[in-house]
DNA sequence: TCAAAAGTGTTCCTTCTACACCCATGT
DNA sequence: ACATGGGTGTAGAAGGAACACTTTTGA
């Protein structure tokens, strides 16, 4: 942990990221725990330069985290409730890391930037699983991607903030057509929409969605794949690129 | 203008409220002009206390402004560019300005705080315009609603945050079905159409429209309203009270 | 009696849904 | 040949758009 006011930060706002992917047929989200004793697990998240538009402190957030350079960012939400600060989360930090902290007086002082109240930009990132740097680093086993279903408790408000990423993300989804970017360059409709069913949490019809997404008109189709099975190869597609965005 | 840190508000971070209301078959904003020497025209903003909710700021803004407690409101997006700051607005009010200011850099101290590069939280607000304080006030004729299609040029990048509220107001219309805050108590179904039309700039068949709204099962029937006009006299709706909120 | 505007009904068309059928693939 | 899963077609249902007709009101 830091002074971020001393590294040119702008005071009390920050940005949470709720980084999606997909895998295993589900949606999951990235989880870090923090290097500290206790089950202290977190969004990524992060601050603004004063120099730096929010946007961009959101993408160098992920991008740092990710290792890759394509990223998918929605702004969705402000958290601002008056109540909202990290005073609850560096007590039982302290409580749990005693060796690390001195005196709680004096850690409350060293870290007076950061227990104030915090004003918190929301964005969701979309990324391919298969292309980013493995999620989970040696010191910390446990962060790794996590099943939306079955999120582990967070710190702060962060289930919170994921709940309301995944309703903007659901929100978005047919207007935005922002589900390829949790695919790889290349996939078969099966897998379009189990990816669908997996953040819409509903079944649809196999040839209905077909023809649903082909009618968009945005993929283009590529040679079949043969996996070995004992059946049809599906079709390959990918996303056109002559699109104007 | 004030110093808003000596006040116990947030640093860098401002609330920009777009009040839409509904007078003459067009949807309407409220601006305001500037106490100042020179034509600066400016949408309701202000800051936020530090024991306050972002919500509960935006709340305030609008209800001093308007005088009336019932609002709806909602957040709509955050204007995060590290180039949006008040440098460029203060140097032009200075310019035309100079007996109620001193010089350049005196007042560059004096406003520090302002000058810095500020986030804005925007937030649109749907009020009946009949129900609302009137807007002029004695010292600006200037102030007051200003037709969506015909907005005068605004501070800073508050026509971009008018357009930006207008975009979410549409894409909520449907599915938040609020344009009824727009709307005195009681209306005609005729009213609601010129309303629908005014914010989504469209035209809507009469007899589809009212299939439409009256399907939705949010309205009920009261009287005839007589106008005097020398045909049927349409039926007064208002919004049915038993709905879970 | 008439014009103007409101209420209602009907048809047509597009879109979504469900069911059915055929095709390719490897054992 | 056959089981498995993918591609495509078609009938029915639902929702939206366009058209027509009737009713009410005051002059």
């Amino acid at each position: 942990m830091f002074n971020p006011s001393q590294q040119g930060y702008i005071p009390q706002i920050s940005i949470d990221c709720v980084i999606f992917g997909y895998q295993n047929k589900q949606l999951q989200v990235l989880v870090s725990k923090l290097n500290l004793e206790g089950n202290f697990m977190s969004l990524a998240g992060g601050f603004i330069h004063q120099n730096e538009d929010v946007d961009t402190a959101a993408y160098r957030i992920v991008q740092q985290r990710m290792g890759i350079s394509e990223i998918y960012l929605d702004q969705f939400y402000v958290f601002g409730k008056a109540s909202r600060n990290n005073i609850g989360f560096i007590e039982k930090v302290m409580e749990l890391n005693t060796s690390t902290f001195q005196s709680k007086s004096e850690t409350i002082q060293t870290y007076d930037w950061f227990n104030n109240r915090f004003i918190s930009i929301g964005y969701y990132a979309l990324v391919d699983i298969s292309s980013v740097l493995p999620p989970k680093d040696n010191a910390n086993q446990q962060t790794g991607w996590y099943n939306i279903k079955n999120m582990p408790e967070l710190i702060m408000d962060h289930n919170d903030i994921v709940s309301k990423a995944l309703e903007s993300l659901r929100q978005n989804l047919d207007q935005k057509l922002i589900a390829f970017n949790l695919l790889p360059e290349t996939f078969t409709m099966k897998e379009v929409q189990e990816l669908y069913e997996a953040i819409l949490d509903r079944p649809f019809a196999r040839n209905n969605f077909q023809k649903k997404i082909l009618d968009l008109g945005v993929l283009q189709r590529l040679e079949k794949k043969f996996t070995g099975a004992a059946n049809k190869a599906p079709y390959l597609y990918r996303l056109k690129k002559d699109n104007t965005n």
